[in-house]
DNA sequence: AAGCAATATTCCTTGACGGGAATATTCCTG
DNA sequence: CAGGAATATTCCCGTCAAGGAATATTGCTT
């Protein structure tokens, strides 16, 4: 029983810990854009661009419909749905309540017979 | 102006999309461990404990306090509280509403096939 | 049909990261 | 004080991911 982990997809993590990738989806908060847009608004080339969006598309986090020419992604909800569920079982490490170390160094002192 | 990422370090999601320490983030939810402790119910050998733990104690992920031969480390809230305003900042993608009508209309008749 | 625009893909190189093994450091105990 | 326990650190190595450059692919325009 080691290995596994409730909440989140850690590619999630993966995936929006690079910057470019974080900054994709900044940009994509405020509507759908075309690879050319997000490429020229982060000042990003064509090719890496489409290389991130092909990792985010990969893990669910963004989507794409065809327009022609041109690809329009968009931001998927259900990854940060469920980053959100995550962080909110935090609850009780956000609000500092269990930092009850005393506790734990008397539970120490129990074992050390 | 490309670089700035406006809530959540990103270091602290690349610290936490490593396998092993979201491992270890989840096992101290519980509350404080010993580096020992931690190694032993995850199965890890000590150094790579460590490493780990170092990383995440760089992160702010962690804190450690000294307690004779052992080091104890617990949870720090202050990440976790950063992570979930940035979340919450996702609420209008969070909640999919469909601005997109023909998307929706093609949804609907693959559905009727 | 030809050429251009928009995007995706491939190949290559380089740097960062994680594991293993060994060693260093500090503290505790007899 | 000697030895052992708990933890940190260093070195080496293999893997992987990201950028650059070039090329492939598909659609649009005239």
């Amino acid at each position: 029983m080691s290995g596994k982990i409730p909440g989140v997809n850690i590619t999630t993590l993966s995936a929006l810990s690079e910057p470019n990738r974080m900054n994709i989806v900044e940009l994509l908060r405020q509507g759908p854009l075309t690879v050319g847009e997000i490429a020229d608004q982060l000042g990003l080339r064509q090719p890496q661009t489409s290389k991130h969006l092909k990792v985010l598309s990969d893990n669910g986090i963004v989507e794409m419909q065809a327009e022609g020419n041109r690809r329009i992604y968009k931001l998927r909800p259900e990854p940060f749905q469920a980053l959100n569920s995550w962080i909110q079982s935090f609850q009780s490490v956000m609000q500092e309540r269990f930092d009850n170390l005393d506790a734990y160094l008397k539970e120490l002192q129990n074992k050390e017979k």
